[in-house]
Parts: structure tokens; C-alpha cells; sequence
DNA sequence: CATAGTATTGGGAACGTTCCCAAAAATGTT
DNA sequence: AACATTTTTGGGAACGTTCCCAATACTATG
């Protein structure tokens, strides 16, 4: 980086030592008289110093820099989350930066490795890995938004998965949709199965209808995956007489299916039912717009960050969940069939 | 952070020096023997050791490590830009993160001084200032996306702001819309006008249409903007005789116009002609359709990661400009007036 | 075997802060 | 004025790497 002034040099401007004018520039660590503090903001001001952020990190094993890692950062729902939590942990004097995975596991380990490295303080996480042991090995401080079926060892904030998704289906079910699919992200074998999922074969199960894993479709929570299931879906024999509602794992999964579906010709919230979840602003929107589960995002993401300053203050306290309820958002995508 | 092994500690255990580990680990400054190499490898990977960043950036004075600063993180044309300059960034052994202003320009500072304290060797941004000389002040390798009225002085990348700009209004002409009105963000007074009204100003007045402020709406381009922006529309007396279609400076805006306009009753494509910029995913499927100029990303973002590599290389290089051509995607929401 | 040339290695210093401890200065008390 | 106490300050060391230069080891040649 380009050269520039020293707190040595600083220090020889204002008349004092380095240790003086460190003291000020922390306001920490001991007492500065008023004439010394006038002289070292003075001479800041006159050299234009700027403190380096390396060097002080390297001394006092702090960086004050947050990063928020999420799988799409497109998608509003994190992109608000990161703000909220963004809000809170500026306020504590971080700085808060975004990474960005698209779903791929090698970018997440860069960023893994670079948080190794010493980059930063700590990290708000929406991992593609679902292996919390690795992720806890890293000796970083981090807080997971969104359940995982094995996250009692992490700090967790993020909906009731489990509840909010049974919300949905259970208005499919009002609404007299009796063959309901499922379109989610399923990272691994069955030991890792999404929670979401898991929430669908109990809800199936307790209506009484027989598990079928046809009927489930495994996406990528994204753009790409909605198209990528409405083919799936269209390549299906029948499946008119298979499908009359599909739950989507995400609004950006749902709204791209509703767009997929009008471009083959058919009509969402007619020939077929959808519910997405988190409610994007978009969701509102689309035409349909489309029946939603609403996460409380600025809650969650100022929740992580809570979460994220005490583990940071407390690397030893026990891992925390803070679950909060959805909310169901009724709209034009869910179709009212008369059975 | 988690205390950690240290390169003292490898040496120890591999048998060599703190210096023979460093040339090991960065595969420069001189020679390593074979059995040396392994050695230190097999020490490294006993003691799990990683890296510490801050302390090789404080030596090397480097930090291999690169900020995307964005205006609107939720825009997938920021997100398709910034993804594009990380695959290229990434390939040269740096790290990406993402900073996120939402158009404010507090916020922006924070960055700022983020980098000047040495956190990155370089940013690729799309600044709320349009203080150029501001930037270039901090003396870090920076690249500007988008075009600015005053933006000679710095490596600039992106479209051809007034010739993408006058394509749109031209389209909107061609389909007899004679009554346009423009709606961006302009950031300061006359003097920082942006191209896009620039243009819009050239245009009108080629066509022979007397100049009507009233028709120039300033509004942040975000989905808020967009509400802001039909909120103004609907505002003026007998709109419907004053304005036939409106410019948007990006397609967030647009399409955000597009369902405030439906919730007000009032058809984009029918009532009111609309048109974009950036030709996001989403342009393709709202209803109606968006009609927008499409902005080559990947290149965008590709030649934003060249030219910052370039500036890193060699600071004092002279300034760049790589501009794109746009391309109109022409969709729904232009009407076809007969005049 | 001796000498010259090349390869490899180790250690001190540097990067620019913060922290800690001892010294100096200022203030209060007798 | 002298002494005790408190406040303020300065300088060395530490943080953990990389870089540079001199020393050592190895190889080639006569």
C-alpha cells in the first residue's frame, strides 16, 4: 500500500511518544493530559494519519472486522439480514463485510481459511457445510443463521424451520391441496436431512398419505433452481394427476418457479399451488404474488449479532438458539380447491 | 483470537529456521531442498498450523485481499458483477468480500476508512461520492463501475452510460411515446448531473421537446425508489396528459415501479410505458415483462478485476476506461402507441 | 587435495502498532 | 521546603510474519 505517516512520526510532530499518542488515538490504557491530546490531534490532522489496522491487530490480537458469509447474496433475505446485523455490531465499532458462497463448498473454505488466518474478529454463517464440528474446530467465534438438524453446538438464531414450514404446508392442506411436493436443498445423506424436510414427511405422515420421494425435489435454493424444478416437475408422466401444490424451500426458488411455470403456460395459484418461505420484498409482487412464510429478518440478523459480540466477549459460554416464530403471508399462489 | 502455532514453532519441529519455513509456505525469496520441504510440510500439518495474514501483510506490506463495495446488495446486477470480479481476483491468489453502502454515504466513509487503514490491496467500487479526487486521495488501487461525469481521473468500467441511455428513449420514441419522463439518482447539484440525465437532456432536446424539470424525478434506485417514484407520478395533477412512459435508471427501480403502479390500478405496458437498465433476471419475468438495456456483467465485472490487477502492478499507470455496449431487450412493458 | 562457484540456510531487522513497567512530573500534605 | 502520593509519560518488548545479507554446505574443476 502506498507509504504514508507513522505514529512515529506522529508522535515527533506533536512533541510526545508513540505510546502518548496511542493512548489518545484508543482513548484506552491510562490518562492523557488535555495539552498532550490537543498536540497529537493536531498533528493527525496535519499529517493526515491514518491508523494501520494491521499492526494494531497483530499487537492486540483484534482486527474489529466482522464478515457475514451467505450462499446468495441476491437474495434480499440475507442481504437484510447482513444489514440488520451490520447495524448492530458497527455500533459495538466493527466493521462488517459480506462473502459471498453461491452455494459452493470451495469458496466457503477460502473464506474458512481466511478467517483462520487471522482476518477477522468473527462470523455471522449460513454454511454450506453442514459439519459443525469443522466449523467449530476453526477456534473463531461464529453464530449459524438458519437451523441445522445437528446445530445444538453452535450458537443459532434464525425461524423455527420445522414450525414455520408445517405453517405452510398445513395451508396447502386447508386450502384442499392434497398432493403436495417439496423442492429444498438436501446438502447430504439422510443422517443430514434438512429440517424442512423432515417437517414434510412428519406433516404427510400425520395426514395419513404415503411417503412418496418423488414428490421431493432437491434444488438448489436459488434462480437456476426453480427453473431447474420446473423441468424436473414437467418431466414427471402425469404429473398433473401427481402435483397440485409444491412447497419451495425459499422465495427466490418459488418466484423463479412461478416465472418458469407461466413461460411453460401454466398458471401458478390455478393449475398449481406454491408457497415459498421468508417473504422478500418481491414476493409481494410477483403475479401471483406469492403465499409466504415471513421470517423476521432484522430481528434475526440483529440477533446474530448479539449472539456474535457475546461468544466474541465469552469464547467459553455455552452455545445459544434463538428461534423465532414465522408468519404466514396469504396471497394469490396457494389455489382454493373444492374436493 | 484462538491462540495458534507460529512459524517458530513449525521451524522447531521440522529442524530449520523461521526463514526456511517462510520460503517453504510462500514458494519465493530463493531456494528450499527437497528434504527440507518435506520436512516443514509434515511440521505444518501435525501442528495444523495456519498463516497469520495480518502479520505476513505487515511485513510485506500486502493483504491479498480485495473489497467490492455495492450500493445495493439485493441488485443481482451488483451481485453478477461483484461474482464476475471474484472469479478473476480469485484466480490471482486474492480474497474477496463485499461491502454493502445502501446508497449511504456514512456508510461508504466507514469502507473508505477501512482501506486506507490497510485492510485491502484494492477495491472495486460504485461509489456514492462523486469526489474523485477524494478517492484517488486515499491512495489505494481503485476501480470505479459505472461511468461518472467527472470520471477521467480514475480506471473506470461498465456500459456506455449515454449511448445505452439514448438507445432506451430512442426505443420509447420509435413506439410513439412522446411524454417521458426520467427517474435516477443524481447525487449532487448541476455540476455532478449524471449521464443518464445528460442524455435524457440531449435527447429531448434533438426531438425538439422544450426542457420540464417537473418530468425529472430524483430518487434512490431501489425497490424504495421505485415506490417513492409512483408515489410522485401519481402525485401530479392530470399525470395522465403530462407523462405517456418513464426512464428508469436501473430495472430495481422499474420493476419495483411496475407493482406499485399495479397496486394503484394502473397497467405498466398499457397505461404507461417503462424501461430499464441492467436486464436483471427478474426483468424477464414480472408481468408485464421489462423492457430494459441489457449490461454485459460478466465482462463488466471481469475487466473491473483486469484493471484493478493492473493498478495494483503498476499505481502509476495512467487512468483506463473500458466501456461496453448495451443491448435492448425489448419486452411487455413498452407500449405501442399510434399517434 | 585445494580452490572456486553455486546452492542452501539461519538470524537479525523491519513492518507499525499496543501494552506494560519504570521513570519523570505534578500535586498534596506536613 | 521536604516528603509522599498521584498522574502522566516514554521506551522497550511483543505480536508473527517477510526480507536481506552473511555464513555454511555442497558441488565442480584443476
Amino acid at each position: 500500500m502506498k507509504s504514508k505517516t507513522s505514529i512515529i512520526e506522529v508522535a515527533r510532530l506533536a512533541g510526545v511518544s508513540k505510546s502518548t499518542v496511542s493512548r489518545v488515538i484508543t482513548e484506552s490504557g491510562g490518562s492523557v493530559s488535555r495539552r498532550a491530546q490537543e498536540k497529537v490531534a493536531a498533528a493527525i490532522k496535519e499529517l493526515g494519519y491514518t491508523r494501520n489496522t494491521l499492526a494494531a491487530g497483530l499487537r492486540a490480537q483484534k482486527t474489529w472486522m466482522v464478515l457475514v458469509m451467505v450462499p446468495d447474496i441476491a437474495n434480499p433475505y440475507w442481504s437484510e439480514i447482513a444489514r440488520a446485523a451490520q447495524d448492530r455490531l458497527e455500533a459495538e465499532g466493527n466493521s462488517v463485510v459480506v462473502g459471498n458462497t453461491d452455494w459452493v463448498k470451495s469458496r466457503e473454505d477460502r473464506y474458512f481459511e481466511l478467517a483462520k488466518s487471522g482476518r477477522f474478529d468473527g462470523m455471522v454463517i449460513n454454511s454450506v457445510t453442514d459439519d459443525i464440528e469443522a466449523i467449530n474446530d476453526m477456534g473463531i467465534p461464529v453464530v449459524m443463521v438458519g437451523e441445522r438438524a445437528e446445530s445444538q453446538d453452535i450458537d443459532t438464531v434464525g425461524t423455527d424451520t420445522m414450525a414455520a414450514t408445517r405453517m405452510a404446508l398445513e395451508h396447502l392442506w386447508a386450502r384442499g391441496n392434497r398432493r403436495i411436493a417439496i423442492a429444498t436443498s438436501d446438502h447430504g445423506g439422510e443422517r443430514f436431512l434438512s429440517l424442512r424436510r423432515r417437517a414434510y414427511d412428519d406433516f404427510m405422515k400425520d395426514m395419513g398419505v404415503p411417503a412418496d420421494s418423488s414428490l421431493a425435489f432437491s434444488v438448489k435454493l436459488s434462480e437456476e433452481g426453480g427453473r431447474e424444478l420446473v423441468r424436473s416437475l414437467l418431466a414427471l408422466d402425469g404429473w398433473r394427476d401427481r402435483i397440485d401444490a409444491v412447497f419451495c424451500g425459499n422465495d427466490i426458488l418459488a418466484i423463479a418457479a412461478i416465472n418458469a411455470l407461466r413461460d411453460a403456460g401454466i398458471v401458478a395459484g390455478k393449475d398449481l399451488s406454491l408457497v415459498g418461505m421468508d417473504d422478500i420484498p418481491a414476493a409481494a409482487h410477483t403475479f401471483p404474488a406469492l403465499t409466504t412464510v415471513r421470517k423476521p429478518r432484522a430481528l434475526i440478523g440483529a440477533a446474530a449479532a448479539e449472539l456474535l459480540l457475546a461468544r466474541i466477549r465469552d469464547p467459553e459460554r455455552p452455545p445459544e438458539r434463538r428461534l423465532f416464530p414465522g408468519e404466514l403471508m396469504v396471497r394469490g399462489s396457494v389455489t382454493e380447491r373444492h374436493i
